[in-house]
DNA sequence: AAAGCTATTTCATAATATGAAAAATTCAAA
DNA sequence: TTTGAATTTTTCATATTATGAAATAGCTTT
């Protein structure tokens, strides 16, 4: 049914000025009430309407519309509105789309102009760290993972702050299989110092690869979250200890958690409920 | 947020006489933009205002809404529209209320561990199974069912046991409804075949989906028990056959069955008394 | 450079969404 | 049992606002 022959038409980014008023205002009042009745995990009539402040009228007749098409499921029972299944249908379409590579795209893009490093994405994939893409400084010296690569989790940015989202029992697995094999003299390679780093870095909010892999770089990372709060990914910058200091480093994880926070978002992820 | 104490009131079941009109009609063309949108999978703002015989214009402002409250997302690259983050955020909000789904992770995590292959849960929705979530193994190569997707029960490991703990009328009321539709030369397409197929699966206590959906892959299901003892969900793993072997199933569905009987423990289900 | 698309915006108008209040019903207390 | 309070649902008059047609502005192709 696609046509992949159409390309870019239309108007640009800013015609009248700045963002206009095209917004169906009715709709979104309607689409408000959907994501309370989300976020409240259901309710009733009214307390949908106080929590909303809005009429106990309008609200019934948004309810019953969402219900006509199964958006909204009403328990006569309990006299409770919830969220249904049509909703969770029509939203489940949001994972056929592009990959989280290309999610990220944009955000790294970001990153990497906020910090002027390298920012990198990956996953983990078999007991490694996968790269699964990156966006470039400037900079002359820079730091290069080529997307593909798969590294070590134990000297890695991005395997750190995956470790340190895991259970206990899944961190003793990976760390096991890995050995902990030593890259630099400040790789942690004794497994009661990683399990210390660990608790350390999710504490934190971020990990930090202080030359673990390689002398002479570090490599800020934090991870990014699904929608049932597991953390998936990670995304980092990482350059030389020359350009990223030690007093540089609490500012620039700054902008790393942010563009975290921002990618969990876009692939409609969940802050970060579990444990 | 929510009072307990709150208890039926308000009006009864019919009153007027039969349905009412108190559907708002621009909020009801709205969500057909929407569910349009996802069933299409995306697509650009003339395709969608055609296929759904509505003015641009309109069809426009409803998307800007939409995108307003990341229920839409558009790509100015390709000019096309496709369902955001938010619809799916919201409308993974209805998981939580069976908080089947949510029970069931750490165990379907456990039991893709375990068995190298990916995990999925479902349950009967109209007919259909529906896939609630899965855990997806590490492997390259790996069957992929987005949560969300409704597939045909007669073709599906989980749809077969399920099936198979239903009683007579149901079991035959389902099976005419569907028609049996042929996916493979391996689906069971015979209602009495499939009726002796679903006695062995009931006596030996998992379903074998032995390409019977999908040409190469093989699927394993045991259902998931309520209180009450009547099957509501079903959990599988699900693999390339050249993995999942003929002699690698009675092992599988050691693992699988495990898991079932410890999901049906954790949302307080019991045993299988029923029939 | 012009013609031909397609996405946005403007505008006048009719459609309809809305809140207030009434009606219908249930729950709890007297 | 009766009464009263709470809550959902409907009715109705009205103003809000959603809507399509047409104009506008960028692209793409000729």
């Amino acid at each position: 049914m696609k046509d992949s022959s159409k390309r870019t038409r239309g108007r640009p980014k800013a015609w009248g000025d700045k963002d206009q008023q095209n917004t169906i205002k009715s709709l979104d009042r309607a689409l408000e009430v959907l994501v309370a009745l989300g976020d409240m995990g259901g309710g009733t009539l009214s307390e949908i309407a106080v929590a909303l402040d809005q009429s106990p009228a309008t609200v019934y007749r948004v309810l019953s519309t969402f219900q006509g098409r199964g958006f909204a499921d009403f328990d006569e029972q309990s006299q409770v509105w919830n969220i249904g299944a049509a909703a969770f249908l029509t939203g489940s379409q949001f994972l056929r789309r592009t990959s989280l590579a290309e999610r990220a795209r944009p955000i790294m893009r970001e990153l990497m102009e906020a910090t002027g490093e390298t920012a990198n994405l990956g996953i983990e994939r078999d007991g490694k760290v996968l790269f699964l893409g990156q966006v470039e400084t400037n900079a002359t010296i820079r730091a290069f993972f080529p997307p593909g690569t798969a590294s070590a989790m134990h000297s890695s940015g991005i395997g750190k702050a995956l470790l340190s989202r895991m259970d206990d029992t899944r961190q003793r697995q990976v760390l096991a299989a890995g050995k902990l094999e030593q890259f630099t003299p400040h790789t942690l390679t004794d497994p009661e110092a990683m399990i210390a780093d660990l608790h350390t870095t999710k504490a934190r909010g971020y990990a930090i690869d202080g030359e673990e892999r390689n002398l002479g770089m570090r490599c800020i990372a934090a991870p990014v979250y699904n929608v049932y709060g597991e953390a998936v990914a990670g995304i980092s910058v990482s350059g030389p200890t020359t350009r990223i200091t030690e007093d540089r480093i609490t500012i620039l994880a700054q902008s790393v958690m942010e563009a975290a926070d921002r990618l969990t978002r876009a692939i409609g992820g969940n802050g970060r409920p579990a444990g």
